[in-house]
DNA sequence: TGTACATCAGTGAACGCGCGTTCACTGATGTAC
DNA sequence: TGTACATCAGTGAACGCGCGTTCACTGATGTAC
C-alpha cells in the first residue's frame, strides 16, 4: 500500500469533517463533490476511493455533523452544575452565536427540511441522531429535578431557530431568540419531589 | 397586443402558483426555471418575460404561497367558534395531513433553512411574512381568551414540523407532533379578566 | 540487507446532463387609418 | 367595415457553466523474495 490505513482514515475523516460543515453554512445542493475535496485540499477523482456516492457522503457527514454538535453540547453542559444545565442548554442552543455560525451549529436547523427529501438511508441515520439529541436534553432537565416534553423543546430550539435565521434585521431577530429562550423555560415544570 | 393584460397576469399567476408548490415540495434548489415551466404548460424562453431572474420567482413564488397559506389558516379558523381557534390552529397545523403534503403548506417548515441564505431583498419580503404568520397565531390566542408569547408558538410550530417531517418512522413522527401540540398548549394562559 | 513487484490513494481530463440565461423568431391580436 | 401595421407573450435552439461520476494513469510505499 502507498500509505498506510491510517493515512486513509485521517483523509476520510478530513472530507466528513469538512463536508459537515459546508453542507450546514450553504446547504446540501449548494455544496458540490468537487468543491469539498478542493477545500480538501484534494481533486474531484480521488474522492470515490472513499465513497460510493455524494449522497453517502451527505448521509455520513450530516451524521457526524450532528453527533459531534451533540457531544459538543453534553461537554458544554457537564461542565456547569447539576441544577443549571437545561438553562445553560436553552440558552448556549437559542444563542446569536450559534444562529449567526450554522456551519459549526445544530444540523437539524441547518439542514433538515432538506434532508426531510433525501432516501430511506439518509433519513433513517438521521432520525437516531434526533432520539440521542432528545436524550440529551431530556438528561439536562432531570439533572436540574425538572420535567417536561423533551420532544416537544427539541422542536421549539429547532423552529426558532430557523425563524431568527430567516429574519433579516438582527434586533428582530433577537426578539425571536428570547421568546424561544421564554417558551422552552416556560415549558417545564419543577419535578415533584 | 397579442394578449390582453388579463392574460398575461393569469400566466403570472399560473407560474408564481406552481412555482410555489414545488419549491415548497422539492425545495428551491431542486426546482428548475424550466421545468416550472414545463408545468406550467409553456417553454423556458418565455419565462423572461415575467421574472428578471429566478431568484425574482423565488421572492415572489414564496412570498404568495406564504401569504396564501396564511390566508387558508384565517379562513379555517375564523370558521370556528371563538373560543377554540387557537387550539384549532394548533391541531391544523401539527397534524399527519400538514406533514405530509408540505407542497400546499407552510412555508418556513418547507424553504425556511434555504431562504435564509438567500439574497437580502428575498428575505425582507419572508420576514414580513413571518409578522403576518406571528399576527395571526397572535388574534387566534386573544379570540380564545388566551395570553402567550405567539413568537415561541411559531417557533414549536415550525420546529416540530421539521422534526417530523425528518423521521422517517410514522408513528415515532406522530409522538413528535403530538409532544409540539402540547408544548404549545401548555405554553399559553387563560387570559386575567 | 537489497531489489523487484504489487498495491491503491490520489490525479486530472473527460463524460453526459441539467442548470440559468439569451436571443432571433413567430404569429395572434389590438390599434390606426 | 376593411386593411395594414405594431405589439409582445411565447417559441425553441443555443450559450457557458458546474454538476456527479468515470477512468486510464501515477508514483510512493509496504511486501515478498
Amino acid at each position: 500500500m502507498r500509505y498506510s490505513k491510517e493515512h486513509k482514515d485521517e483523509t476520510h475523516q478530513r472530507i466528513v469533517k469538512t463536508a459537515g460543515a459546508r453542507f450546514r453554512a450553504e446547504g446540501v445542493d449548494g455544496v458540490g463533490v468537487a468543491s469539498v475535496m478542493q477545500s480538501v485540499g484534494l481533486t474531484v477523482g480521488g474522492f470515490y476511493a472513499h465513497f460510493g456516492s455524494k449522497e453517502d457522503l451527505v448521509a455520513e457527514a450530516c451524521s457526524d455533523a450532528f453527533a459531534t454538535t451533540t457531544a459538543g453540547f453534553r461537554a458544554f453542559i457537564e461542565s456547569k452544575p447539576a441544577g443549571r444545565r437545561f438553562r445553560a442548554l436553552v440558552d448556549a442552543y437559542l444563542s446569536p452565536r450559534h444562529r449567526d455560525d450554522p456551519g459549526n451549529g445544530c444540523t437539524v436547523a441547518a439542514n433538515g427540511a432538506e434532508l426531510a427529501r433525501h432516501p430511506t438511508g439518509t433519513r433513517a441515520v438521521f432520525s437516531e441522531q434526533i432520539n440521542a439529541w432528545v436524550k440529551l436534553i431530556t438528561e439536562a432537565m432531570h439533572a436540574d429535578g425538572l420535567q417536561g416534553d423533551a420532544r416537544g423543546v427539541a422542536g421549539t430550539l429547532v423552529g426558532t431557530m430557523i425563524l431568527a435565521r430567516a429574519i433579516a434585521d438582527p434586533a428582530l431577530s433577537e426578539t425571536y431568540l428570547q421568546s424561544g429562550r421564554n417558551a422552552v423555560m416556560a415549558s417545564v415544570q419543577r419535578q415533584a419531589v
